[in-house]
DNA sequence: CCCTGATTCGC
DNA sequence: GCGAATCAGG
């Protein structure tokens, strides 16, 4: 995975709107949150620790609204809470069985507390390309359907995120859907 | 422990 | 230039 200008523009954007490092690593997708602070220094981008010594983020105490709920497009936080906040708040056009399957997803594919999830590129469909997530968001016949559109690997049609979903037999999603239920 | 960014240094 | 390993702090 290289540094192509647009991931280094999205580096420094997202660095700038105050995106911890690890979270812009999964924005990015491929690259490690040592990968994203080593290019951080390398573009002399401003860092965040305290003029001087060998310590750290002392500032930068208020993060904008990086850990916080986003704005609130429908795909577009950057964290969630294990058992918040569901991904595809499509509500009226989404079965009820479909919630019950994301609600699992949120709690089941979490390696940790929170989960980061991808900003949503939005991209349409003659938008995609072979690095890009091709992992559907919305109802196909509405006007808001669209792609992920976050780097993916070329090992995988999805990013990294969205891998956890697609791998998951849909008879095991199912069979977690009735426990719950 | 979880997380943060900073630094070093072999590649 | 890159980023894993490590460090140091919250």
């Amino acid at each position: 995975m290289n540094w192509t200008d647009e991931r280094v523009e999205r580096l420094k954007k997202l660095w700038a709107e105050g995106l911890s490092a690890s979270q812009i690593a999964a924005q990015l997708g491929g690259v490690s949150r040592n990968a994203v602070i080593g290019k951080v220094h390398r573009l002399n981008l401003p860092g965040r620790a305290k003029a001087g010594g060998a310590t750290t983020a002392t500032r930068a105490p208020k993060r904008p609204a990086a850990s916080t709920p986003r704005p609130a497009s429908n795909f577009n936080s950057a964290r969630i809470s294990p058992a918040r906040a569901v991904a595809r708040p499509q509500g009226s056009a989404m079965l009820k069985e479909e919630m019950d399957i994301d609600a699992i997803e949120e709690v089941r594919f979490r390696p940790s507390a929170n989960v980061v999830v991808p900003i949503s590129r939005r991209l349409g469909l003659t938008e995609l390309t072979e690095r890009t997530c091709k992992w559907p968001v919305g109802d196909p016949l509405t006007d808001d359907f669209h792609f992920c559109g976050c780097e993916s690997p070329d090992t995988s049609p999805y990013c990294t995120y969205h891998q956890r979903m697609a791998y998951q037999p849909v008879n095991e999603r199912r069979k977690a859907a009735n426990r719950v239920a």
